[in-house]
This record gives C-alpha cells, structure tokens and sequence, in this order.
DNA sequence: ATCAAAAAATACCAAATGGTATATTTTAGA
DNA sequence: TCTAAAATATACCATTTGGTATTTTTTGAT
C-alpha cells in the first residue's frame, strides 16, 4: 500500500467523524487540520476539494455501518434472528454507532436536501442499500418460510428504517435513550407478527 | 404595533424558510439580505446577533406547524378523528409545510445536537410540546372511552413522532412522497389498533 | 411644518474561509 | 548512497464572514 492511500484512510477516519458532527458546512479546512494533524496543503494534494473529502467522508462512515450491520447478521441462521441482530445494535446507544455524530445518512440527509445535490445522490444510494439490506432478509425468510408469505418486504424495510432514524433523532435530542428504547419495543412487536 | 415590531415579523416570516433550508451556519448574513431585502445593519437593530434571529426564526417556524395542526385537530369532535386530521396533513408532501425545507424540528436537531447548545434546548422543548399535543388528545380519548384503556399515550405519540420524521426525512431524500405514504398507512392501522 | 426619536442604510473592521503556488522534506528504487 | 519523485509543509491569496460605529432617512406627535 502506498504511503499516499495509507494517508488518505488516516485522512477519512480521522475527518469522517468531524464531517458527521458539524456537518459539511460547519466544518471549516481548520477542523481538519486539528482532526488529522496535517495541513491543509497535504489534504488538498490528496483530495481536489472540501466536497470530495466530505463525499469520501460520508461514504467511509456509511461502510462502517452497513458492514457492522452486515457482520451482526451473518452470524445469525434465519431471517427474523438476523433482523434482530441488526436493531438490537441500537439498544447500546449511543455506543452502537462506530462512528461519533449518530446515523450519517441521517446527518447528511438533512442538511444536503436542500444544498447541496452531490451529496444528497449519496444519501439516495445509501439509503436504498440499507433498505435493500433490510428487505432482501425479509425476502429470504419468506421464501425459507420464517416469515409469512404476504409481508411486503419493502414497505417494512421502510418503516423499520423511517422508525429507527425518527427514534435516533429524538434520543439524540433528548440525549437519552428512552425514546429509541420505545421504538426498539414496538420494531420487536412488529417482527414478532411477521411470524407465519 | 410599532414599525419596529412588524419589521421584526416581517424579517422572521423571510429570515425562516432560509434558516430552516439551509441551516444555521449555512445561513450567512448575506444570505439573509437578499431574503429581506433589508441590510444587515437593520438586522442588527432588531437582532442581537445572528444566534439570536436564528433561535426565533425557528420558534415562528414551530408556531407555523403547531398551530397548524392544532386547528386541523379543533375541527374533529373525537380524539381518533382529531389524530387522523394531523396525519392527514401529511398526505400533501411536501405541500404540508407552512414552511419551505421540512421539518424545522428534525432540521434543527440534527444540525444543533452536536454543535449549538442553545438551539438544541429549542429542539428539545419543540419536541417536547409536540410529544404533548400527540399524548394529550390520547388521553382524553382514552378517558372518553374512544380509545382502549390500556393504550400508553407516551409511547404511542413517541412511535407516531419518530415515523413521521423518519419518513419526512426519507421522502425529502427521495424527493417522493411514497416512503412517507407507507409510512401514513402504517400509522393509520396503528390508529385503527387503538379503537376499544 | 417642525423636530426629536426611531429605523434603516452605509461604510467599515478584523478574523476566518476555501484554495493554491511554491518550497521543503521524506520516501524508495537503482 | 544518490537522486528523482512523491508527500507534506509553508506562505500566500482574494473573498466572505459576523459584527459595529456612524450616518442618513423615515416616522409620528406636537
């Protein structure tokens, strides 16, 4: 691995983090200096610009997740188990997030909707591999016959999904978990029914 | 009502969709002339500070979305009806907003929580009274025998917040209302689950 | 119509911003 | 060990930022 990748992995662990916190704008090229211990003339020999870092930033932040939510399923047999794997993640919050800043296609989302289109492209992606996690575990454990044949795999990867991010929203703001702890309950409750 | 008063209203109705798009600190002064077209030496005859226009921007725009619901849900007799009328709103994505940008709520928690100790207090105390109105027409309903007994007013007005800004947050990504409608049709049947 | 007070605009400020051209240091292959 | 290339730091740039002191304009009561 040459020196110059070594540095730019060092850069997105280092700045994701930053980026996810004080989102796109609110962080400044000396946010990143502090973060990385490097001048901005090294970052900019690695990345063309603030945006394509921060695009970089969100994408390392959003592997982070997908594959730790990939990795708490794998180790599950069947459908409904691998689903639970993955929620109850959440109930070590804030901890679950291997990233600091909560849930990054939460941030990103919110505050490129309206800014800024290439990372809002990004958040589209994200979100639609995340529900495609979500609903391709459904798909299979209706055809393995774990869960019944006229759940619609889509829709409640959507509601699991839209549950989850409004939940992480208000235990953030509340800076407590109860609230996310509600809405864990009430995804258990809908698993359970998804049952044949 | 004083000139200084009415240009006070006049810079928030302006100053507010701005905030509420494109965020506290991706809001600059400059931004904020054009939308008034008042000069920031006006501004700062009326506003202490930049802060200071953002924490009211975002109460009016609070007011807008509460008050809003608060009269769909006065024209209903029965809580269940009062309930639907508030989701209904929701139907006319992304037209519902008395204010451009979605939810200043979900918008300002995710840009505060981790930056900006007073708006986050803000958030916190919107969320709050939101959280009430759900809870409050729950349990009169529950006390008018129009709703089950056993129903948790907390939690359920917990889960119906965390759906609608999940959702909200989805359907402005997808620049689509159908995530948002899974998720009304959802809320509805949970709706439908509390008759007695 | 006058005039003081209120409201708004102008002109300015230091600091910070994203970005770049250049210089220096480090690396690795011969 | 030498050296060219790669990696990083330095020094600089124009522009924008939030904010303020001052001046001009507008207002409304007499």
């Amino acid at each position: 691995m040459k020196k110059s990748e070594k540095t730019r992995e060092f850069i997105l662990a280092r700045c994701a983090p930053v980026f996810n916190q004080k989102g796109f704008v609110g962080t400044s090229l000396s946010d990143l200096e502090t973060a990385t211990g490097l001048t901005k003339g090294c970052i900019y020999g690695l990345f063309n610009s603030k945006e394509e870092l921060a695009v970089e930033c969100f994408e390392y932040a959003r592997d982070l997740i997908h594959e730790k939510m990939d990795c708490e399923a794998a180790k599950k047999g069947n459908a409904i188990e691998k689903l639970r794997a993955i929620f109850d993640m959440y109930r070590t919050f804030p901890d679950f997030w291997p990233i600091k800043g909560g849930c990054p296609i939460l941030n990103t989302s919110i505050e490129a909707d309206d800014t800024n289109p290439l990372l809002q492209e990004k958040v589209v992606r994200a979100l639609e591999l995340w529900r495609r996690l979500f609903s391709s575990i459904i798909t299979k454990g209706i055809r393995c016959g774990e869960i019944k044949q006229d759940a619609n795999p889509h829709m409640i990867a959507t509601l699991f999904i839209a549950l989850l991010e409004g939940a992480t929203m208000m235990s953030k703001a509340y800076n407590e978990s109860s609230s996310l702890g509600m809405v864990l309950d009430k995804i258990d409750e809908m698993i359970n029914q998804m049952k044949p």
